[in-house]
RNA sequence: GGAGGGGUACCCAAGCUGGCCAAAGGGGGCAGACUGUAAAUCUGUUGGCUGACGCCUUCACAGGUUCGAAUCCUGUCCCCUCCA
């Protein structure tokens, strides 16, 4: 059986490592407890944490224990690695109600009951920590010279850093410690953006507990450009399916970049390399088939077979030829407000598919409208019910931007 | 607390010797062409209402001066830099 440090290279998950060798021979030999923080600044997951995700799964599959550390504590803090600007500071009830929805979401990737995974929310130690026994036992190690030379505080060195935000890479710090001292936690994986915070960790663990602990930040999900991924226009591609549905989580990754889809394969999906290597060096449009693999197995992952099924299907009908979808985002409406004709600039509006007359009527200026297979011409177009067609109404903006109406 | 600099549309950023400013330029977005539901490229577009002329609301906030203000004056709030 080969060692999972060798998997997760392979698959291009790891960035940064602490002795190498020496953590590959550890993880050869015994199985490791290891950790994965996640702060709840949101109320879902997101594309992108599915990386650590999917890192914890390899993991867990080669017989190392997970623990999932639901940032409680942390998130109240915010971490400034990376950011420009201070985030806004969120109340303890929206936190707590985060913290929910991700131990729940966690539990559709990982088996917290039986498969041996802790969830544990750093709360339980900092809610009653008291700031001098922190300052003293924990602080006392850290060099404000150091810290301050780091490469995440760079930019906000320029801009302004407030103390709350600086003491976060204490608190993660302390976060390894508490870990190792409770589960025997050896090992921290991160996103690459974490380095810092979980060095910080790791010398803290080495010099309180004598211990070799070791940190491993995993690669960020970015185009081989160097963009992040999983953002939109629409915004951030999201794990819960009310927020992203499972056809858009479909479509976006249907949508990827010729030059990423390998290594999303790698990193998204279960798939074998060799397969993964296979789909990636498709040529030309034959990369088609990889991309659509990449975005089914996500979605089966995300959302289970059958919805991935589903936004297969929807897919291949909306741009295989024509056809109406059960899957489409739709609207319903009252039939008769069709009796007279609604004209095309207030039905844009009503499906949500323009902000504004203005916008509307653009669209159709520049010709970027089309009912059904009619492309709108005139921006006093009329909509009636002549245009349905058993009940339904499909509207397409632009080339993928498909609304049906229903009839109620 | 003292001195100075600044807040302009989704973001960055001009304008700030008053009218030619719905506000340059870039980025981003949207649409079109080309394609493979890709990338790159090119074109158009990007406050609201209007078929259009045009009208209305916007340049931190509240007032004021003017025929007329993003541009001048007063007050308020916020941010940054230097000094303490």
């Amino acid at each position: 059986m080969s060692n999972v440090f060798d998997i997760l290279q392979e698959r291009g998950f790891v960035e940064q490592c602490t002795y190498p060798e020496e953590l590959r021979e550890l993880l050869g030999k015994e199985s490791v407890t290891f950790y994965v923080g996640f702060d709840a600044t949101a109320n879902s997951l997101t594309l992108g944490h599915l990386i650590p995700i999917m890192a914890m799964i390899h993991m867990q599959q080669a017989g190392h224990k997970p623990i999932v550390l639901l940032g409680g504590a942390t998130t109240m803090v915010g971490d400034p690695s990376g950011k420009t600007d201070m985030r806004k500071m969120m109340s303890k009830d929206d936190i707590a109600a985060n913290v929910e929805s991700f131990r729940e979401q966690f539990g559709r990737f990982l088996d917290l009951d039986g498969g041996g995974v802790q969830v544990v929310n750093n709360l339980e130690w900092f809610a009653d920590m008291s700031f001098l026994e922190f300052v003293r036992d924990i602080g006392r190690h850290f060099s404000v010279n150091r810290m301050l030379a780091a490469e995440c505080y760079k930019s906000r060195l320029e801009t302004g850093l407030t103390f709350l935000e600086f003491s976060y890479m204490l608190m993660q710090s302390y976060d390894f410690l508490e870990l190792f001292r409770r589960y025997n936690c050896r090992l921290q994986l991160g996103g690459n953006d974490q380095w810092s915070n979980i060095l910080g960790g790791y010398e803290l663990v080495r010099r309180e507990e004598s211990t070799p602990v070791y940190a491993l930040t995993l690669k960020l999900l970015t185009t081989s450009t160097g963009k992040k991924m999983g953002k939109t226009e629409a915004g951030t591609v999201w794990l819960d399916p009310e927020r992203t549905s499972p056809y858009e989580l479909f479509q976006y990754l249907r949508n990827v970049d010729d030059q990423d889809v390998e290594n999303c394969l790698a990193l998204l999906t279960c798939l074998p390399m060799d397969e993964v290597k296979r789909l990636g060096s498709l040529e030309g449009s034959e990369i088609n088939q990889a991309k659509e693999t990449l975005a089914y197995e996500v979605t089966k992952l995300v959302h289970g077979e059958e919805e991935a099924e589903k936004a297969r299907q929807a897919a291949k009908q909306l741009f295989g030829g024509g056809g109406s979808s059960e899957h489409m985002p739709s609207t319903t409406m009252d039939g008769a407000a069709f009796a007279e004709g609604m004209d095309i600039l207030t039905l844009l509006i009503e499906t949500g598919l323009a902000g504004s007359r203005s916008e509307g009527r653009r669209l159709v200026q520049q010709g970027g409208v089309h009912l059904g297979e009619e492309r709108v011409a005139d921006i006093a177009q009329v909509v009636t019910l002549g245009h349905f067609q058993d009940g339904e109404l499909i509207i397409r903006k632009g080339k993928k931007v498909y609304h049906k109406v229903v009839l109620a």
